[in-house]
RNA sequence: GACCCCGUAGCUCAGUUGGAUAGAGCAUCUGCCUUCUAAGCAGAUGGUCACUGGUUCGAAUCCAGUCGGGGUCGCCA
């Protein structure tokens, strides 16, 4: 955990206070920082309560002796006053002044190359339906954290596993097969994704109707469900797949690949970027072998029935199987293989994330402990990225109640969100068509990823429609426009000159200015968090709280009206920093910003 | 039933290595465009931090229990 570097400065310092005052020993870890309250004067509080009995004095004279020392002692304490037991300092003015002129000089928000190598996995959709709204939390999460890690001095590898085997598209298949007429993408315009699962939804009614038309005939609904001729027909299917017919791999290739077409359209719109792409199709044959290993090695056992289990009861979980009495391969077998497989093809990684709801807490602690238990030192360097589902309004969403909320037609909702309120504004009329397309959808994709990405990602959260569309108040639009009018702001300012830290004169910040920079100062260390607990939502909210305080200044402190030019020229140079950071960060949230709105 | 997660303002969410009078946004109400973009700013209203007990100088935060909501417990993926 990164502490930041003036808190960094001040433990030591205090510890050394503690040192010579009271020739006490305290840990620096115990040192308890917090942002000075609005209501005290102050930027830095030190909390001396839980160092009374190495200081042998009552609550006050502690912090009285401790605030006079530092500010003998460390020259960015200029002052101090004692509340209570709170010592609150006062950081001297260069230091502010000297990290605007640092953050306007360099991205603060770029750490340097660490050499650590990490991967990302999201996504993984089925291709028997199109991308819906709970794909559109995961893949936001994915791309922001590999942004944030990246940020943080990581190298990434994006993945994407995709699941494009197995009885569920054979069901399309069959259906498109009995049913589709030839049609393709191109002869109805319907988008591939579209298009494939429309046959799974017309698989679905056949299958009812037969399973009706049986049972009507006398057979038991148990029965009929599993006899149901279509059914019969898509598992004959999976087994000609599994052979290698070649005229099933064909059409199983044809339709996948509408599917992939109309996958990529939506990712591209999303902004969703991967740099490998795995597909369940090759990946399903691996494990077995390894599960085998490790039944040699006695970390697995067999079963009367021939099946090979762990057990994993002494860590407070099951038994769980690992091959079939067949000796088939179930799920956990594949992801045993792929993991091992990805550290082979990038040996060295120091991380590895799955992006998954959390309906599968269980099936990845399984999986870690399996991994631990068959010895590879990698398995403590692997995460589970576990996401809440997000509900709507009405519950949960399910697909046969046609609740589930389309990703195409949810970025088409916002962006003409969008489109609505910035053709009301009217700011834009010297735009083109083309130019205002594109700000609108920037605008809209801002507003729906802002929103789902500034909740806790552990947490369950609930997606309410006319609030994801919303561009006021806590929301990425918000954020956005600080930017631009930002933006507006240095561009008039062209010509005015530049401003040094060398440069300033004798004048004290405004409380206006003190926020932002102090806020500003905050950012990367809230970056370095974010990045070490996965969790986007620290950066997102954060980010949101340096635009307002930035607003509430812009409101209220003239910048290019100031007289005097010094002062002119550093509001200019904290202006042109918050640009700076406000537009890092949401490029670490997969979010873009706009010269204009 | 067992295990896991959650419960903070009317609604949606922050805040939890234990610290000062628990914060935002939305909604409602009041002001502010002759001044750098009003997608903004300033302010008002709104709280038994689910409940009970415990730990301690101090608990929304830690522990136990109760109630309520969700998830998982397949030789499915």
């Amino acid at each position: 955990m990164m502490t930041d570097p003036l808190q960094a400065r001040l433990e030591l310092a205090v510890q050394r206070a503690f040192q010579e005052l009271f020739d006490a020993e305290i840990p620096l870890k115990q040192v308890s920082f917090q942002a000075t309250r609005p209501e005290f004067e102050g930027d830095v509080t030190i909390n001396v309560f839980p160092f009374l009995k190495q200081s042998g004095k009552g609550p006050e004279p502690t912090a009285t002796a401790i605030g006079e020392y530092l500010v003998q002692e460390e020259p960015v304490v200029a002052r101090f006053n004692v509340i209570k037991g709170f010592l609150n300092l006062v950081i001297a003015e260069s230091y502010w002044t000297g990290f605007v002129a640092e953050a306007a000089a360099r991205d603060i928000l770029q750490f340097p190359s660490n050499g650590r190598r990490v991967m990302v996995e999201y996504s993984s959709p089925n291709t028997n339906k199109p991308l819906h709204l709970g794909h559109l939390r995961n893949n936001f999460l994915g791309h922001s954290v590999s942004r944030i890690l990246k940020a943080a001095g990581h190298e990434v590898v994006r993945v994407q596993v995709i699941n494009d085997r197995g009885i569920h598209i054979c069901k399309s298949m069959v259906a498109w097969r009995k049913l589709g007429k030839g049609e393709t993408p191109q002869s109805s315009g319907l988008k591939g994704d579209k298009l494939v699962g429309k046959y799974y939804v017309e698989f679905d009614k056949a299958f009812k109707a037969e399973v009706d038309t049986l049972v009507a005939g006398g057979m038991v609904r148990e029965a009929a469900e599993k006899e149901a001729p279509i059914l019969l027909e898509a598992q004959e299917m999976l087994r000609q797949w599994e052979a290698n017919d070649p005229e099933v791999r064909a059409l199983w290739e044809r339709m996948n690949g509408w599917v992939y077409d109309g996958f990529n359209a939506t990712y591209t719109r999303m902004g969703v970027e991967f740099d490998k792409l795995y597909y369940e199709s090759n990946t399903y044959v691996l494990g077995k072998q390894d599960v085998l290993d490790g039944l040699e090695k006695g970390i697995f056992f067999r079963k009367e029935d021939g099946s090979v289990w762990v057990d994993n009861t002494a860590e407070g979980l099951d038994e769980k199987v690992l091959l079939r009495r067949d000796g088939t391969s179930v799920y956990m077998t594949q992801d045993i293989g792929t993991a091992i497989q990805r550290f082979k093809e990038f040996p060295g990684l120091a991380q590895l994330t799955y992006v998954v709801g959390n309906e599968q807490d269980y099936h990845f602690k399984t999986l870690f402990i399996i991994l631990r238990k068959l010895g590879f030192p990698w398995a403590q360097d692997l995460h589970h990225l576990s996401y809440g589902m997000v509900d709507l309004p009405s519950g949960k969403m399910k697909s046969r109640e046609g609740t589930v909320v389309d990703a195409d037609d949810l970025i088409e909702e916002v962006v003409g969100e969008a489109r609505a309120m910035g053709e009301q504004l009217s700011k834009l009329d010297d735009f083109s068509e083309q130019e205002k397309a594109a700000l609108f959808e920037m605008i809209g994709l801002a507003a729906l990823k802002y929103y789902l990405l500034k909740v806790d990602p552990k947490k369950r959260m609930l997606f309410d429609p006319a609030a994801s569309i919303d561009l006021q108040g806590h929301t990425g639009p918000f954020i956005q426009y600080t930017y631009a009018r930002i933006r507006s702001l240095l561009r008039k300012a062209e010509g005015m000159g530049t401003w040094a830290s060398d440069q300033r004169g004798a004048w004290d910040l405004l409380p206006e200015e003190r926020t932002v920079i102090k806020l500003l100062h905050q950012l990367p260390t809230v970056l370095h968090e974010a990045a070490h607990k996965l969790d986007p939502s620290a950066l997102a909210n954060h980010t949101y709280e340096l635009v307002k305080a930035y607003n509430s200044f812009y409101q209220a402190i003239p910048v290019l009206k100031e007289e005097s030019s010094d002062r002119r020229a550093f509001r200019l140079a904290l202006s042109a920093a918050v640009a700076d950071a406000t537009k890092k960060a949401m490029w670490c949230l997969g979010i873009n910003v706009p010269e204009r709105m």
